[in-house]
DNA sequence: TATGAATGAGGGTTCATTCAT
DNA sequence: CATGAATGAACCCTCATTCAT
């Protein structure tokens, strides 16, 4: 009956799609309750979706392009290693916060079929940057020698456990715990005082 | 190809369930391929297990009943809390390589509407042996002052992401850097040299 | 084929169903048979009917509904009570004629798990219909003194015995011997030539 | 384990089978049911009855043989007409009381495909009794006249619904009032004082 | 664009029946 | 005689997808 811009129904698909998906997981969550809850027919979906697969994986690239971009502002603008990693990790925990069920959404539907190339990509970039951090730091003495690579994974994966623990077992940690835990394993003795 | 031992049978449809239920996840795996894996029929499985949630079940609390059984084993012939946390570390890492596919599957399921008090029970209970490890180096003056529960929520999620990174990621970590990576930050400067 | 109006559709599933349901009885009627005989898609139905106990309720509900209108207006409009209470068999014995199957069915079911109180009510107030054409007969001297509450019971449970034995018997009863039965015993001497 | 008669084995699986059916109804009651129930293998069952179908005929026909004989035993030994009605209602009627799941068991199942024969059969025979007890009354000037064809047609379908009656909808009905019903109608004013 | 009735494959589950022991 | 594990067809129901309107 409303006429409605395109862009603004296929946001709206989105916003319900992310609500389903979220509580229910990608095989429990209907079609026909993404429509419900789009305010649209189960068939208008397929106007702009090719099929269910098609959505998720939407929600999926949207999701890490917008996370990606924050990312990368958010390290760019940061000039000391440390600090740009205590940020990152800021960053991760509040978006955690904020977005629990979207986030157990992607790692129980992680090993997927489909998606599993775009996760990789987005994770293998992040890791990267963090790497980036860290070799950053080992250069300028901040931070003790280690090998770059191993550490980011390593801190890439703790902290993605740390979130997903949050979630799923409601556990909370606070941001400065955090810090200390995966910083003072780092930095040098010297420079070991936080900010 | 007819009767075989009731026990057998139990065991091979629980293995077939693992395949299956690891490679597709709950909801997309299918009785009737457990039951093709398992060489049974499909009312064969009932005979065993009283609905897909009951084959399901049997194989979480199996698992944890015997993950359970092995850390407490290993930690308690343990002196040294370091060295303690080093072989717990180590154990998980050599059982997240065995059993990739049957971890991510614990993980995905979790928040799942059943099962839910059974996983909560066994971290909870996992928790506090770390807990008590970090408490006991604290007083023996071997980890730095730290809040045992807060580090040990730390330490238990880290590790749950570092194994979650590995299996979804494959990625390798190598017990050494783990090792370094969750104790550096742990030991009191003087007791700073690893074994 | 394709695109009929929703009320068509429920109405032919409905009668499919009457069909269905009345050669098989309840727990032998399946859907998949119900939707063939509508000339509808299995989950066709389940767009009309919540399911199979769904749509046997709705079946029930409308036929007892036709059923009591039916009745009412019968005795309502009838001033002698030995001419209602005729019109009254009279009516249920044509009904039976026509509706053979539906019949059975509801009495097959009847002791069901679902439904019961439907029929308990339905064939309560029809008890109490009775119940007064004999009082008021009894009070204007037409029919003989007897407990009103018990002879209508005897009376309902009699007539639905002989429409059953009519049903399953493949046994016809007319109308004027069935009324001779019931009113001959309840009618006084005085009374006893019938109308 | 335990040795027992071949016989012994076959009465207690058809009681069980009564017992179950009766509960359950013929699509509803389990061969596994049936098994517990009569302390014997599923496998047991089929040593003496060819499938769920023989059992149900060997039940049906096993009642009608009962019932038949004790119907004929007591008529024959009854000289008056009305008396022999009398005893008939009356021995129905507490058979009725005993056996409620048994009568509502075999009027639910008529209609079935099998064991229709075998009922119709059993109904005939009993209706020709009815007939002739009718025919006799109304030679020997007790009974008024009537068609008896016609008349044990309805006292037969009658009494079923009464029985049906009691059973579905937990009625009571005295033997005395039931009588009155049935024979006031029938006999003539000078025999109207029943014994 | 948008609708929603219709489809039908495939899901979990039950249960009469068989057969090696 | 007796067992009960095993079978597999058939059940009810769900849901992604299509298409006439």
């Amino acid at each position: 009956m409303n006429k409605r811009s395109g862009i603004d129904t296929r946001i709206r698909i989105i916003a319900a799609a992310m609500d389903v998906f979220s509580r229910k997981g990608y095989a429990r969550a209907s079609i026909r309750e993404i429509a419900k809850a789009a305010g649209i027919s189960i068939g208008g979906i397929y106007l702009y979706f090719r099929n269910k697969e098609g959505l998720y994986l939407s929600l999926l690239k949207n999701e890490m392009q917008v996370s990606a971009a924050k990312t990368k502002e958010i390290i760019e603008s940061t000039k000391s290693p440390a600090e740009a990693l205590s940020k990152y990790l800021e960053m991760h925990l509040k978006y955690a916060v904020r977005h629990k069920e979207l986030i157990l959404l992607h790692i129980r539907e992680h090993g997927f079929a489909f998606g599993m190339d775009i996760k990789r990509r987005f994770f293998g970039e992040q890791r990267q940057l963090i790497e980036k951090i860290i070799a950053r730091g080992i250069r300028g003495g901040q931070f003790r020698k280690c090998d770059p690579k191993e550490t980011a994974k390593i801190i890439m994966g703790a902290l993605r456990g740390i979130v997903l623990s949050m979630t799923l077992d409601d556990i909370a940690v606070s941001a400065r715990t955090l810090n200390d835990f995966f910083l003072i394993g780092l930095l040098n003795e010297k420079g070991g005082k936080r900010k």
